[in-house]
DNA sequence: GTTCAAAATGTTATATTATTACATTTACTG
DNA sequence: CAGTAAATGTAATAATATAACATTTTGAAC
């Protein structure tokens, strides 16, 4: 129960708490909307969640919908590779793609221009195939 | 001097004004520190900026940088595609590219999961030549 | 050129998102 | 078990963005 799972070892208690709000959630979800939910378990300021939510995207197990300024668990913990998020306009829905290929070709554009990428954000925006169906 | 320019006709007095403003900065800015630019020019509140910057994102003659909460004179008035952005971590610069083909294969990927893609967001951090030159 | 509707504008207040600063505690390393 | 780095707690505040409502300007239809 207080055993760290064995997917996230040497999380700290905060890291395991907010992780565990964000996979809850299901999906993207706002700071302060974290916070509430982990107000339960102690939380009492933002700056906790901020300051937990960018540990865990620096390991790689959260990202961060800039577009949204929102968060979400990453579908498959610690992956390498450029995220790609798409983002539903109709119910907020998002989804994690990930696609290596893709990633490289974007990186390697600016590239002959002598700019030397390092990251990159993709977010797609459109319609989700639920709200198509439901028009 | 108060003739509107010919690249953009019909522009009111509030966008032309921030365009203009926003051309000068000649990078990305702010919202604020357009604001506080435009505040000789007879602008007193945020709304007046951020209405105006959406009129003109609206018409693609701006563009707003996602991960930089910040907004940037479209390159080459009213293009069509994608644009995708080059962001130095070092000195802050940022380029507009454009590749309509590239612009095409991402907005392909989640089509196949049903997924309806209208438009998206592509940013890349890295380091300009410039800052790789002066490390 | 008057009327009508849509778009743009002005202004105040407020909501939302994020960080600074500083004190304290916990966890890891030698 | 001492020393250091990382994590945490807490309060205050900064930075970004929008809601609500009144007014004015613009452009098309008559």
């Amino acid at each position: 129960m207080s055993q760290p799972d064995s997917t996230t070892p040497s999380l700290t208690k905060n890291q395991l708490l907010v992780l565990e709000a964000l996979r809850d959630a299901g999906q993207a979800a706002g700071a302060y909307q974290l916070l509430e939910v982990l107000r339960d378990k102690g939380f009492k300021a933002p700056l906790q969640v901020y300051r937990t939510l960018n540990q865990l995207a620096d390991r790689g197990l959260v990202h961060r919908i800039e577009s949204m300024n929102a968060w979400m668990a990453c579908c498959d913990d610690h992956h390498h590779g450029t995220p790609i998020f798409a983002i539903c306009n109709d119910c907020g829905n998002v989804t994690e793609y990930l696609d290596h290929s893709l990633t490289e070709t974007i990186t390697a554009l600016p590239t002959d221009t002598g700019f030397q990428p390092d990251r990159s954000i993709i977010e797609i925006y459109g319609q989700c195939s639920a709200c198509v169906a439901s028009n």
